[in-house]
DNA sequence: TCAAAAGTGTTATCCTTACACCCATGT
DNA sequence: ACATGGGTGTAAGGATAACACTTTTGA
């Protein structure tokens, strides 16, 4: 039977909404930022969103540049479709007459326009939702401190029971939060929230009735929650760009036109949340014809004077992969 | 405004409905296979596919795998989201009062059981819709004699446009279709389809009631075609499958439990359609610890008796990467 | 003069690619 | 014997990661 056959004879019963909801990331002095709606009745802060109308917009992504420029101003770049969520529970539902909404998820990045468009605005530090993805300085104190007690309690509940990527708990635990700087995987973001989402640990959790939130109850939290399934969306976001960034040149839609090299890699280590070894970063990104130098100079170095560079929108017809290959060396 | 705020208030005016369509993939005999359904109306051939409905179904995980089984009785492995799509044009729909389809693609492989079960059902070669996929001799023909000239035209018709990649018609045809070889990027599979779909080259378009389909009409087809947009799912998840294949084993979810190396090197050239370098394959994949010998001997290699192999699952505990990193030399 | 940050040179190591060659079976 | 495919050794080249060091500014 097709499809098309089948829904002109029987509807679903429940009517069906599609959420548009953007995690529109920016950075500013070493810092990424993520742009939040406040949350008017709960305190929560929301990512910006809209229900998608067919006769209103003509595809998904018109619809939500028209969304995010009612709801926040903010002009976005380059924008890509993350993930769609469709599970019963996790997307808080009013009342039961109201529709299942079906949210599909988008990563979008702007360039700050100036200095106070940090302040103003709903944008917030992202680290301060995902503390445990800051690994810049080494392991975050909260792993050790907050997360390794209550996972290892989570691991011995129930040490044999296998998820459906194929790993048991204490496998996930080991691979997800162990490493140490060389063996982070700082790609792994929706992978090392939805584990704490199952062990109860993130505020979420509570909302979808699960036993294991119980344990939340007396903890301090694990960052700040979100509305809806918004944090779930942010944490694609995170990874799909800190993959992204490797093979694209996307990083360039977070910089101002004209940068230093170290400007840049204070940004990649912004996003990546990884240490970078500068002497390799710069032979890397001078060596790949990424960007060109522009004969012009930084003076706000607080050191020696740095030259300014420029991305080379030209790479993109040269060569296949042009991102930035980050390694540990950078 | 929130999302449940809004849906409470005004409903869009036309019905949504959501589409969940499945790109099955099998290999058989250094052939990859695609599990379609016959189309019964215009002879078309569809991919297995089903109306999302919340009540019936918690996930659409859950109610894909349903759909399949109903529909074809193939056992599902591996299941992996690919993307959704909203456009309006490129779904047919019977008429006004039908409901806008909005289809979420997904990629999955299964594993044949036995020899019969690759000729009954539905499995058709995939490179019979994408003739142009296939570069395991080489660049295929039907490029030089009968893309080139076609896309030749389309690119002189407007050689400044550029399209939201930000590149030129010209410069889109060089990446895409000119290389050879060393530079054939396999993953590019969506890339191209779209820019034949918008040159008006492959059947589909036609539908679309574009100018540039005109084209088409006393031209050779460019593979079979597919109903609504699944062949355009179908080369969302070709892209996909070879580019996950280089960082994870999905590969052994289309092997037998025993194998030998070449078999195993037959299947990854089948599904990325480039060839391989004999001995770096056979080095590469026996230094990565990904497999393992089992003791036994194949008979059947028509020369020298071959060694079987098993899949290590311990890999995925093991390595943050355990693919097949297929290079030039495999 | 010293701190701070920019920028250069060199080397050991590993991985990728490629080439040449030997081995075991069926006909 | 010879065709067919399985299987091994080794070397060149390039990329990565790590080291030590020099240069130019502001305070």
């Amino acid at each position: 039977m097709s499809l098309a056959e089948k829904h002109s004879s029987s509807r679903p019963g429940l009517p069906l909404a599609i959420g548009l909801t953007a995690a529109i990331v920016a950075a500013h002095d070493d810092e990424p930022l993520i742009l939040t709606v406040p949350g008017s009745p709960d305190a929560l802060a929301s990512l910006p969103s809209g229900e998608f109308d067919p006769l209103r917009h003509r595809t998904f992504e018109i619809a939500l540049r028209d969304f995010v420029a009612r709801q926040t101003g903010a002009p976005l770049g380059y924008v890509e479709q993350l993930y769609t969520f469709g599970d019963r529970g996790r997307h808080a539902r009013l009342g039961d007459r109201d529709p299942h909404i079906v949210s599909v998820g988008y990563l979008a990045l702007t360039r700050l326009v100036d200095e106070r468009s940090a302040r103003i605005g709903g944008y917030r530090p992202w680290y301060s939702f995902f503390p445990w993805e800051d690994h810049r300085e080494g392991r975050p104190e909260i792993i050790e401190k907050t997360i390794f007690p209550e996972l290892r309690k989570w691991v011995e509940e129930a040490p044999n029971e296998f998820s459906s990527s194929g790993l048991t708990r204490g496998e996930r635990f080991n691979l997800l939060f162990k490493p140490q700087a060389r063996d982070f995987n700082e790609e792994n973001v929706l992978e090392r929230y939805e584990l704490l989402y199952e062990a109860g640990l993130v505020e979420e959790a509570l909302r979808d009735g699960r036993e294991a939130a119980k344990r939340r109850k007396n903890l301090a939290p694990l960052g700040l929650a979100m509305r809806h399934d918004h944090r779930r969306i942010m944490a694609t976001a995170m990874g799909r760009l800190r993959a992204k960034m490797k093979y694209r040149p996307v990083i360039f839609e977070l910089m101002p036109a004209l940068f230093t090299l170290t400007e840049l890699q204070r940004t990649v280590e912004a996003i990546s949340g990884r240490h970078l070894h500068k002497q390799n970063f710069r032979r890397l990104v001078e060596g790949s014809a990424i960007v060109e130098p522009t004969g012009e100079m930084s003076l706000n170095t607080g050191g020696r004077p740095a030259a300014l560079f420029r991305f080379r929108r030209e790479v993109l017809q040269e060569r296949p992969a042009p991102g930035l290959r980050v390694g540990v060396g950078g």
